[in-house]
DNA sequence: CCGGATCCGAAAAGATACTG
DNA sequence: CAGTATCTTTTCGGATCCGG
């Protein structure tokens, strides 16, 4: 028991969205259903590790879907859920602030540490 | 140089947002200053540590202000600067899911562990 | 080759005792 | 009160290995 999470949806929400790459991953599969390796082009600085972890927890909530396609070399595909794409104005949002964020000085300086 | 994050606004947004507790540090900011032990007990299971840590990233990227008032005991406040207080509609997203999200059976088993 | 699983060192998060 | 210092625990990234 993670104790009283109940107490705020915020905080529910950000428990399983709150990675830094979660929300991306779902980002890129609302364009359509995506390969392992292809998720793994789009986000070039993700380790294949953390890519595994976070897909296994999207689908363990029930929000992306995991299909295996038994061809050789093996095709695995994820896509969202019905459920997923309740994310979509999640990732719209953050792509509005993130783009306004692009722009700030503040950012210019992160990015160089 | 953190690479190349430029390539995508979700992933900048998230590397500033993603934290467990810094969304839901500002969701509680929405409603005017607090002060350091207010939040606290906002965010009970938060560190001290953290929420040190966090609030200094927001401040830095210029999204909260942190006001000292040189009283005795010293009283510290913090509040949303105008640029904070575009992560309005982000929070308001979040919560909105974090409600279903917290309605789910999955929500329940994630719980237990 | 594709999609992982496993192991290990590094980094981040957490607990908490202490301080101005 | 609002932190900091310090120590422990967890998570993460990278390299490597593996089954099909």
């Amino acid at each position: 028991m993670k104790e009283n999470i109940s107490g705020c949806s915020v905080e529910a929400a950000m428990s399983l969205l709150g990675g830094r790459w979660r929300l991306l991953i779902v980002s890129y599969l609302l364009d359509g259903p995506k390969r392992f390796n292809a998720l793994r082009r789009d986000i070039p600085n993700i380790s294949q590790r953390m890519l595994t972890l976070d897909l296994r927890a999207l689908e363990e909530a029930g929000l992306i879907e995991r299909t295996i396609y038994p061809e050789v070399p093996v095709r695995v595909e994820y896509c969202l859920t019905l459920d997923g794409q309740r994310l979509q104005k999640i990732v719209a949002v953050m792509k509005e602030f993130g783009l306004w964020l692009k722009e700030q000085p503040y950012f210019e300086k992160s990015m160089n540490k």
